[in-house]
DNA sequence: ATTACTCATAAACCCAGCTTATGTCGCCAT
DNA sequence: ATGGCGACATAAGCTGGGTTTATGAGTAAT
């Protein structure tokens, strides 16, 4: 069916798992790298030495690149292959952080650490936590529930949850806490917008006067924006993700004010430039939270001494 | 065959690959997200809509959680599928950064822009820039050739490249240079290590007489050390790649140094901890460069205006 | 030479994901 | 109300990539 009309080869052929190789290959391909051996990796990988030697050819021949310098006594990388490994290393460490965290939204029930935690910090930190946690106590079952600031209250309050963690400006009551961060709210724009070509900072009237990409009233980085401007931000358009956000201002809506954690990849692809503004402070604190009273221990305790540093 | 030892249940069982959904089906849940429909995003994707159905209904399966809310007129994400979207995205966005890497390795022979880029730089910085120049010229073909400034300086003077990108401490004779960027090489240990919990900052002799895990002498990155320490640097283990620093460093091998593009992530996940130095000189820039006099012109001059921020 | 590694090849199998063809549900316009 | 059109679900059959088992072939060290 789908031979007829791209005859022209691969280059630039079908979707991006396409072109890509999955997971597995990814996988196989850093056991070889660190290993030396296609058995080697096989034996770490828990399947046969040719499975594995038929999957690394077929990965070279998709990208049309020899990844390995196969040898009676062992393989070792290419220099393309090096770089192709280093590439692959971020890509499994993106799906390690996805499976710690989709682990943690499963496990619901008998699970040993409970926590509730905001959204930012649930898309952006959390994973990073679990995985550490995961290497120094693998056997501490997670389950984490993502909320504002209310909904963190509400689950610690009730016993829902051993330890929470929010962003907002205030601690909700009952709670006590301990700073773990701080976070800055950041304005941006697509690096073609007027603004990416500033000299001088932006002034705070000029960012109220601004019709700006913003998240719906209500989230955190919403509120510490219209706190900042004294209730005054403009709404452009208002988006119900900061994914939706950040999508938006890429592709070169307007400018959005997001948290630096939200847009610190986009920043160093320089998909994203930020502007800098002066009079407004935009900072804010990223609490871990727990009821008044009862000091986080065991794992929560294991958990919250990662998140310091 | 692996049924008998495994009756447990899917919690933790096999492998990465076993337990995140493939790019595929990935790259179907973003669409999902950002169209509200399953149909529109299979059209989308280019597959039918009972398989866009089944791929998210088994993706589901596999993590245990609902992802989607499918309702007669469109599906919307669930709170947690909103949390694995975008830790999918990172998925994808690492996936995207090899592709358009893997995809220079190849071409080769009929590229319009061939470059030349020392390690590092490929590793850490290229796919980006490759990314941004593909989004705003699609059709400009680029080769890429990894290699120390020696061999960089030898393809651009052969006029087997049209643009290069150094990291040393001094710019190859015959070529013309600009400074892109600035690097710094930092001293860094597993968070377990005693350095980590040091006050005051590490003194450049204490640095010197102790054994670190380093590149071998030739890199980049060592001939700066040795430099900054008086050629003093004192070897616990030499490995052949920056990758293979960074684990031994993230073992507990020792302390490691590095550039502070190759740490970046390791830091904010605390895998590894940044120890303060003072009285040496770590900073090194990073260099575009071409023949003395051939100004980078077409594409060569895009993409090094992509370089620059 | 024998042994012990390495990787490659060949044949048979199995399952995940695809397509085509249909069914069901809710909304909207007539 | 009643078609019609959108959305998603279900069922049956096909295909291909990755697997295993079983072998062959090269190098190195004993």
């Amino acid at each position: 069916m789908s031979n007829a009309e791209e005859q022209t080869g691969p280059p630039t052929a079908g979707t991006l798992a396409h072109r890509v190789p999955d997971l597995g290959a990814l996988e196989l391909l850093l056991a070889v790298a660190r290993l030396g051996s296609l058995g080697g990796a096989a034996r770490e990988l828990g399947i046969t030495q040719p499975a594995a030697s038929s999957r690394i050819r077929s990965m070279e021949r998709q990208l049309g690149v020899a990844l390995v310098d196969r040898s009676p006594r062992g393989s070792k990388l290419t220099d393309a292959g090096a770089l192709v490994t280093d590439w692959a290393r971020r890509i499994v460490e993106a799906a390690e952080a996805f499976d710690v965290g989709a682990q943690a939204l499963r496990d619901r029930r008998d699970s040993r650490l409970r926590v509730a935690a905001s959204m930012t910090i649930a898309e952006y930190l959390l994973p990073g936590w679990l995985l550490a946690l995961r290497a120094q106590r693998p056997d501490t079952a997670v389950s984490l529930h993502a909320g504002n600031s209310t909904v963190v209250a509400e689950r610690l309050l009730s016993d829902e949850a051993d330890l929470g963690f929010v962003e907002g400006l205030t601690v909700p009551t009952g709670l006590d806490s301990v700073v773990i961060a701080h976070d800055r709210l950041i304005v941006v724009t697509a690096p073609g917008h007027a603004w990416s070509r500033r000299r001088r900072p932006l002034e705070a009237s000029e960012l109220a006067k601004t019709p700006l990409l913003l998240r719906e009233k209500g989230s955190g980085t919403r509120q510490v924006l219209d706190a900042a401007l004294g209730g005054l931000a403009r709404p452009l358009i208002e988006l119900s993700s900061t994914t939706a956000v950040k999508a938006a201002a890429v592709s070169g809506a307007g400018p959005a004010v997001l948290s630096e954690l939200a847009v610190g990849e986009e920043l160093a692809m320089r998909r994203l430039v930020s502007v800098p503004v002066e009079g407004v402070a935009l900072a804010r604190d990223l609490r871990a939270v727990w009821p008044t009273g009862h000091r986080p221990t065991g794992p929560a305790r294991d958990l919250l001494s990662l998140t310091r540093g």
